[in-house]
Order: structure tokens, then sequence, then C-alpha cells
RNA sequence: GGUCCUGUGGCCGAGGGGCUUAGGCACUGGUCUGCAAAACCAGUUACAGCGGUUCGAAUCCGCUCGGGACCUCCA
């Protein structure tokens, strides 16, 4: 473990405070992660929350913690309606298409990894399905109705709200009151098998038309929504675990139902810290499947979309959500990632100079005072925006030493070469080489510039403006300095 | 309607009672350059409005206005 470790302090939603950050076993952190309904592609704010909990996930590492990271995959039971009334989400995109349940559920998992892979986001260390833990599943609601929270209702079993609410509070991690949920609970038709408006079901009978249905001890029915990451997380983490991570949507009512469930089967409240990653906006608005204010992915990356100027990489748009806490809104306007996508550039050409760097003397900065201002910003609830500005405190020291300016000493330099990987790269998740086939082209580059810089002694401008535009064309720029020339 | 969050300079975004002129982008001037780009140096623009608490508030409290989240599917 690093000894950074123990300064590491993490807002925990449910405290709605940042509390130090100890685990319940010393050097393990049991980490759960909301996944994503895989009726679709995954949309990009999706992918903040996901990109947002990598850079957590990473960072812990980084701290020498072992980290189990679940993230589960949602394929069966999450309906499109009120949640419990309406059609399968799935099983509504495989009547739609006519396609089996689960090849919709392959196809949108493909692009989901893919998606995430072109984010440079890690995989979990497990990634369980929802219908692949039926039994779990069925065993949870079993202990739940044992325990005296669940009912059972024509083939369907209820969690009991008000009955759990006398013993335990209800919309403690949502702030809400159970009085004001009643209130406020429109009601619906087709509810006659709850005894209350507020209870959510563990278990669903299915009707013969159903697709996707499984035996039970109450009939053939489905599980809820709520339950997979109860039973899953459960299973791969324990009852108690040490961090749950999910989007600030799923707060109410998907988490403050996790704990209900977690509580009312053993008695524990399952998790020690919650987490909860803000949304994205797209120009001021919410991101959103149904209003159509939403871009996909891909059509970021190829520019393909009504609302952006010019196409951004996945690493400029990752490290554009890393300039932003995760705990706030942020905004993707067109002008925004341009402004990222020159500061990703900044960043990056630092990290090839800082290689090539000449040591001498004395530094003229305090460097391990620097990179501890890197581990005091991952510190205070993972402020990746405060490392991003502590990190173009580096960058500009590097030019700096490379200009002459300032200088480094050798341990100073080995400890920054270091340091930078570590958060730049480990941390923050950005990726220094992404080109291919420049094998080939770099012996190509370096006769072209020396041919373009024999024609500059020459003065031969002419030849010289034109290799450089020609090059500037075919996507390549030249820089020069006093001692040559370099392209990227 | 209920609960909660939020409003920072041209833009994005941290911070959060008295020394951060945070940082990035943009802009202006300068250095360098054959010119340019890149680098570097310097500089400009700020805490929605009104009232209150305080020796002192962008930071706390109240109200007003604006934005957003959840309360129904969404990360």
């Amino acid at each position: 473990m690093r000894a950074e470790a123990t300064q590491l302090k993490i807002y925990d939603s449910l405290a709605g405070d940042k509390r130090n950050f100890v685990p319940l076993k010393e050097g393990f952190v049991g980490f759960y992660v909301c996944g994503p309904t895989v009726y679709s592609n995954v949309h990009l704010g999706n992918c903040r929350t996901f990109i947002s909990f990598d850079m957590v996930c990473r960072y812990l590492r980084h701290l020498g913690y072992k980290v189990r990271y679940v993230r589960n995959i949602t394929d069966v039971g999450h309906l499109v309606d009120d949640a419990d009334q309406g059609e399968d989400k799935i099983a509504k995109k495989a009547r739609l298409e006519q396609l089996e349940p689960m090849e919709i559920v392959q196809q949108y998992s493909l692009d989901f990894h893919h998606v995430m892979a072109q984010f440079n986001a890690l995989p979990p260390n497990i990634e369980p399905t929802a219908t692949g833990h039926i039994i779990e599943q069925i065993e949870m609601i079993q202990a739940i109705i044992d325990n005296g929270f669940a009912y059972e209702s024509n083939g369907s079993v209820y969690f009991d709200v008000e009955k759990y609410n006398e013993s335990h509070p209800y919309g403690a991690l949502s702030g809400r009151k159970i009085e004001d949920l009643m209130s406020n609970t429109r009601t619906l038709d087709g509810q006659d098998e709850k005894r209350a408006p507020l209870d959510f079901a563990l278990w669903k009978n299915a009707a013969p038309e159903h697709i996707m249905k499984w035996p039970s001890p109450w009939g053939v029915g489905f599980p809820g929504w709520h339950l997979e990451c109860s039973a899953m997380s459960t299973k791969y983490l324990g009852e108690e675990f040490d961090i749950h991570g999910g989007g600030m949507d799923l707060k109410f009512p998907h988490h403050e139902c996790e704990i209900a469930q977690g509580t009312a089967s053993n008695g524990k409240s399952p998790v020690k810290y919650w987490m909860h990653g803000n949304m994205l906006t797209l120009n001021g608005q919410k991101m959103s499947k149904s209003t159509g204010n939403s871009i996909l992915p891909g059509e970021l990356f190829s520019g393909n979309n009504k609302f952006m100027e010019k196409p951004f990489s996945p690493m400029v748009v990752r490290f554009f959500m890393m300039q932003a806490h995760y705990r706030s809104t942020l905004d993707f306007t067109s002008e925004a990632l341009m402004a990222a996508e020159k500061g990703h550039d900044k960043l990056m050409e630092a990290m090839k100079t800082l290689q090539d760097l000449k040591p001498a003397g004395e530094s003229t900065i305090d460097v391990p005072g620097l990179i501890g201002q890197f581990y005091k910003a991952m510190n205070d609830d993972f402020n990746a925006p405060v490392l991003v500005a502590q990190l173009f405190e580096a960058v500009k020291f590097i030019n700096g030493v490379r200009d002459g300016k300032q200088t480094i000493s050798k341990d100073d330099m080995e400890a920054l070469q270091i340091a930078m990987q570590n958060f730049v790269v480990e941390i923050l998740g950005l990726e220094t080489t992404v080109e291919g086939g420049e094998d080939k082209l770099a012996p190509v580059m370096d006769l072209v510039l020396e041919l373009r810089q024999q024609a500059r002694e020459n003065k031969d401008w002419d030849t010289s403006d034109k290799i450089r535009d020609g090059l500037a064309a075919a996507g390549i720029v030249v820089k020069d300095s006093k001692d040559g020339s370099t392209w990227s």
C-alpha cells in the first residue's frame, strides 16, 4: 500500500459528507457499479458514469488496493413504464425487431464493450448478468419473505415498504420521508396485486405469451429490476461491501430498494460508501434518449452528428470529462470540446517532451511537492479537475526545462516521469500512443524533413513551404525549432 | 405540487468566511522564427440580484430571478 492511501476521502451520498476511506478488509476493496440495460446502444451519458468509476477504480488500484470491480449487465426485468407495470425493455425490443431477446442482449453488450474499450475503460473483474443469476435472486426473495418483509400476490412477490419502514428508514439515501412518498404516489391502473403503491416487485408473474420467464416457488415469472444488483453484489462481494457506484438518477428508487432488500434479507445495510456520478448535458439540456437530445459515442468520434462542428477522439472526450468533477453536471458543447482538445494535445506533447529532458544541477521547483499535490487532489474525493490543473503546472515546468529556462535534477526527473505516467496514463486513463502504422511513416518523415531542411538552408522558401503545406493537408503538423523540425 | 442540487471572468470548469490573481481554452502585448505553427514571458475580464450575520463573504443565512435532478423508464 502507498502511504497516501490513508489520506483518501470519499463523498458518501448516504452520509451526505466526505468520509475517510477505510475498507472493510485491509488492503482490499469490494466495488460494485450498476451497469447498463442492454436494450439499445450505450449513449454518452451512460459512458460518463462508467468512465468516472473507471477512474475511481484505477486510483484505488494505484494506491495499492486489490479491487474486485463488479459491474452488472441488465438483460431482463427492467420495465419500460412504471416499475411494476408495462413491458420488459429487452422483450419489447425483441418483439419490435423480431429477434430473440438474447440476440438483443448480445448485440448491445458487444456495442457497450466496444465503446468502453475505445474510451480505454478497464473491464470489470466480474460482469454478471441478471439472467445468469435467477437462482440467487429467487433465494434472496425467499429470505425476504421469510423475514416478513415481502408477500406473495397472484404469483408475484412484492416488497412491503411500510412494514420495512417500521424498523428501518426507507428513503434515507434519497432524503425522502415515507409519508411524502405516499402522498405523492400516483395511482396507476393494474396495481391491484400490491397492497400499497410504494411496494415494489421482487418477482413478477409472467403471462403465457411472455418470452423471458423462469419457474419459481411462486409460479412462472421473472425478477424485478432492483433485485439483481442486490443478489449479485451479495454473491460476489458479500452481504457488506465497500463502495457502490452508479448514476444520480438511480438513487431513487433503485439504490433505495437495494438498501431495503439487503437489509431485509440479511439484516445488514449492504454498502459502506455510496457514490453517485452526475448527469451529462448536451447544449445545456439533459441528455435523454426520449427527447432526442442525445448523442452516441460513435457519432461523436466520427463527427456524424448535428451537435458538434468536428469529430473528437475518445481520448479527448475522456480528458474533457476528467476536467470536471464526477459529482458535477458537465455540459457538452462543440466549443468546450475544442478547448479540451487543445489542452489534451498540450498535455500529451509534454509527456513526450518529458522523456527527452536533460537533467542538470538542482531543480528550480519543488518537484516532490508538486507530485504531492497530485495525490492531494485525488485523495479529496477523486478531484480529477484539480489534478489536471496540477498536471499543467508540471507541463509548464517541463517546457521550461526544455527551453533552458528551468532546470531539473536527475532524481526529480525520474520521479516526475514516473508520476506523470502514473497519473496521466494509469489513473486518468489517457493513452499516449494511439497511432498505428507509424513504423513505416517515421523513416519517410525523416527523409521529407531532411529535404525540407536543405531547402530552408538554401532559403528556398517556396519548396519548404510547399512541403509544410502539403503535410498539413495530410494532417501532419510540422514544428520548427532551433534543434530541427518535428512532426505530429 | 413535494424533496434536493445549482448560478464563478468571452467559453469550460475547480475552490468555498480574511494569501488560490486554481487550471484549460480564447483574447492582447512581447520573445523566438525567413514566414507560420508550437514554446515561453507578461497582461485583461469573476463570483446572478437584493437584504442579513460578521471586524471581514464569492464562500454562511433569507428572499427574488434563472438552470437542473428526483418524485414514472434513463448512468
